[in-house]
DNA sequence: AGGTAAATGAGGTGCGTACCTCAAAAATTA
DNA sequence: TAATTTTTGAGGTACGCACCTCATTTACCT
């Protein structure tokens, strides 16, 4: 039989209440109690039963997921992802809710966080940009024991906070290899496409696309990035005055995660399958784009990996333990029209 | 606050054995007694608390890995992640065991199953190929209400059973694509390459591949798989005479998980930098070959997940809940040096 | 109508842990 | 040494549910 705190407390020589107060830290125990409970625990292997330790908790796991408030398809696989892990959750005591709002905004989203209750919310998985008045409120959440997942996008690197995304340096390198690959030592231009270039996300993007395609694939060159503000005249126009002015473009990236605008240039202004294009995200358009060839291959982050990723780490931190860091890591997914 | 059964019952107008009754279907209530639980169910929205069920129930969940007894490399990685998901398990009750035995066997390995005992083990992944006997001893464990995942070995498409692993005529495909695209249009010959034939991975993989390069790459022709049975004298040996036969050879495909003795044999023979090859699987000793480009891609299903899925399906079956399906399916990865 | 079987309710216990109170024992201080 | 503080133990209740017993009610049959 598993052992019991009731085992413990005879395995270690003291009562249940000096266990109990050991367990669960608190005050006024001698070092030396605390040192028997501590060797039984090891001796008889003692693990706590996480179902009763809820049960007496009456403890519910309140998480939110903050996003942005307009978004492209990839938002609508985002929400979709979260809606389904709902059900199941919901049997374990997880109870998840969504806010969205304008997240280029920085003043808005810092009254957000400043605005959640300890009793209402207990862990956030935020999808914004960094910025001094957000990190400011993120520390003040955690001061109040509300932790925080940065969510998809950016701050990868930042020590002390939980991130789940992936490594856009990583991720443009990728899309760069593909195309150099697949264009196979030829020579050529390659088109870069995206909505914004201030977006983190492009930045690194662009930063490990460019590595890759200097280092290894010296035939080719690339071109400054281009940005659609999400407009389609606008993406027409500056695509189509590309494709004038540089007659050898034999790739395109697109590294916004919404691939119909500038695809829908690019086919006016070349023979897609031909032309060499990656993008970014498993969206139900690029799906489709993969499957007829306008798309060579999608680099994706898989959205219900990432949500679940995002509770499973707001649950280990409101239960005080360690997340369980391998399984969070989000891979950089190659998709072709096979592995679909 | 969330609905007990206390408040189940108080809505359904029925007494708290009675909703216990309807919950645990439990003998002797009447037809209009279920519908009115069920009917108060949705009304208010109750949802077992799972914690508390398993507490009362005092259950373990008690799983069994049943895996090939030698191995490759890939195994080992397998162990390594069903080892490391035991300790986070722990807490929830569910204990996993590793049973070792030469799975070719099929009365070895249906003498095992049908050894099991109720009260020791409530679930098996098993990984193993498809025979008669062990078909029949899965039946008689189902029976016993032991339930079987099949593991990583070739039985997607039987019905009525879980199955955790990759499409590998899908696998093969993206192989297939890799190749013929990195190659671009120019004319050649594959060599493929595995340990066994008789495997069904192998056949399913070689029939994907086969049925892309043959519809989209028609400038490049496929040998005859070359079979090494594990034996570097004899992958050396057959090697060696097929590129001796076949001077156009641009790529190689390796369908079966060891890279290393086809990999050492094909250095041999052509300048690894200009061959076009593609492998299964991560292994240690294929990531370092991805990245110093002896390998062009390695197609890889990631054991992690595949340990995490078979453990979720069994522990579903256990509860007498649906496995939520879409977090089960093994992606098929595509693994670059820049997304290692 | 009486007899029987089926359905229901009332009430209890236990699962492993958290959290609380109170009294007793031990350690520390004056 | 006495007074005080700290540490410990004993014992209880609660969490939400499963599972059990027994008495009572209801429905069905002849």
């Amino acid at each position: 039989m598993r052992p019991t705190t009731k085992d413990l407390a005879k395995a270690a020589g003291v009562s249940l209440a000096t266990v109990d107060r050991v367990l669960n830290e608190r005050p006024n125990v001698s070092a030396r109690a605390v040192r028997k409970v501590q060797d039984a625990i090891k001796r008889i292997g003692f693990e706590r039963n996480l179902a009763a330790v809820n049960l007496a908790r009456n403890r519910v796991y309140r998480f939110l997921f903050v996003l942005p408030e307009r978004g492209d398809q990839y938002l609508s696989e985002l929400l979709a992802e979260i809606d389904s892990a709902r059900a199941p959750l919901k049997s374990e005591l997880v109870e998840v809710g969504v806010v969205r709002l304008d997240v280029e905004d920085p003043h808005a989203v810092a009254n957000l966080l400043s605005s959640l209750q300890t009793d209402e919310v207990n862990g956030v998985a935020l999808m914004a940009p960094e910025s001094p008045q957000t990190r400011d409120a993120v520390l003040r959440l955690n001061e109040r024991d509300i932790s925080v997942v940065h969510f998809l996008s950016g701050q990868a690197n930042l020590e002390h906070h939980d991130f789940v995304g992936i490594d856009n340096i990583a991720a443009g390198a990728t899309a760069g290899r593909l195309i150099g690959r697949f264009n196979a030592g030829r020579g050529g231009t390659i088109a870069i496409i995206t909505e914004t270039i201030h977006a983190q996300d492009s930045l690194k993007r662009r930063l490990g696309f460019d590595r890759v395609i200097h280092q290894n694939f010296p035939t080719l060159s690339c071109l400054p990035t281009l940005e659609t503000h999400g407009d389609p005249a606008r993406a027409e126009r500056i695509i189509k005055q590309t494709f004038a002015n540089h007659r050898d473009i034999v790739a395109a990236y697109i590294m916004s995660p919404e691939g119909r605008v500038p695809l829908e240039a690019l086919s006016h202004c070349a023979d897609l399958t031909d032309l060499i294009v990656v993008a970014h995200e498993r969206t139900p358009f690029n799906e489709e784009a993969l499957r007829d060839e306008r798309l060579d291959a999608i680099i994706a982050q898989n959205p219900g990996h990432a949500v679940r990723s995002a509770l499973r780490i707001l649950r280990a931190r409101r239960d005080r333990r360690q997340p369980f860091a391998a399984q969070e890591k989000i891979r950089i997914e190659i998709l072709l029209a096979d592995n679909l």
